[in-house]
DNA sequence: CTTATTGCAAACACTTTGCACTCTC
DNA sequence: GAGAGTGCAAAGTGTTTGCAATAAG
């Protein structure tokens, strides 16, 4: 079981181990954003956040976020959305982004190891990262559309 | 061969089926975004036209390129990259995105379909559209490297 | 006590919009 | 000649940065 659910101290260790100081702002941020499974924008960590520590700043979002991105504990998705996503699923796998109601679901194909190994095996291109994300009507809104 | 290069009579057909009207601005600027295969970004596309059409502004290229994607004429692609880029292939490939040059090369691949027709197929999830980006290095920047 | 981090505001980059003028059809 | 399109400048986004005050180790 690789859960991505950390617990504070698992938390604070990843900070201390690479130099970084575990603040207050950062735990909390760092807490909701790698327990969540909504691919919360930036915004929405912040706004979050802020129910626990009403003073923390926007800019400490994103340089908390970024952070974590370093640590390799979260995945940025730059999806057609508007706002960049984030992900605590940071292995291999499919993003459902339902353009209707921006929710953004995980999704695991074996295929996909498939496909990025064979791109990687061509010695053209040396693949570092990759995300597959695939557009449409999520199960929630097409049900909503027939009512 | 469903070649992606359109002659002037064929950009302004389909321009005028849609309502559209066929002003040089237009035409320069579907010329171009239809024939590059380097992925230009709106300034990109910008730039070039401004050669041949001086006064041309970037809102009008910014205005064109949505025409053309609501004509399924470009797909649009929000890499990690600054800037959107547009891919006059609107078949189903992978884009190869150089996280060192910026260049974006396109790759086909038969499993990918297969993987989308499987996505499709679970009745979870109506598919519309999608992209598979892949982020690495490309080989020229490999070889570049080495030296 | 040193140094990283915070939070604010200001800067940024890309994209979109409002509007008077112009050109297509 | 009617209405869509142009080009400008201005507004809008989401994100990043500079910096003095603050807090972690």
């Amino acid at each position: 079981m690789s859960d991505s659910k950390k617990s504070d101290i698992q938390i604070i260790q990843a900070l201390r181990n690479k130099g970084y100081k575990a603040t207050p702002q950062r735990i909390t941020i760092c807490r909701f954003a790698l327990s969540s499974r909504e691919h919360p924008s930036a915004q929405k960590v912040y706004s979050e956040v802020k129910k626990i520590h009403s003073t923390v700043s926007l800019s400490t979002v994103y340089k908390t976020l970024q952070v974590l991105k370093e640590l390799g504990m979260l995945q940025e998705l730059s999806s057609s959305l508007s706002q960049t996503r984030f992900d605590p699923n940071v292995k291999l796998h499919i993003n459902l982004v339902c353009l209707q109601c921006s929710t953004i679901e995980d999704l695991d194909d074996p295929v996909e190891r498939e496909l990025i190994r064979r791109i990687s095996g061509s010695a053209e291109f040396t693949v570092t990262e990759h995300h597959l994300d695939v557009y449409g009507v999520c199960r929630k809104c097409k049900t909503k559309a027939k009512a």
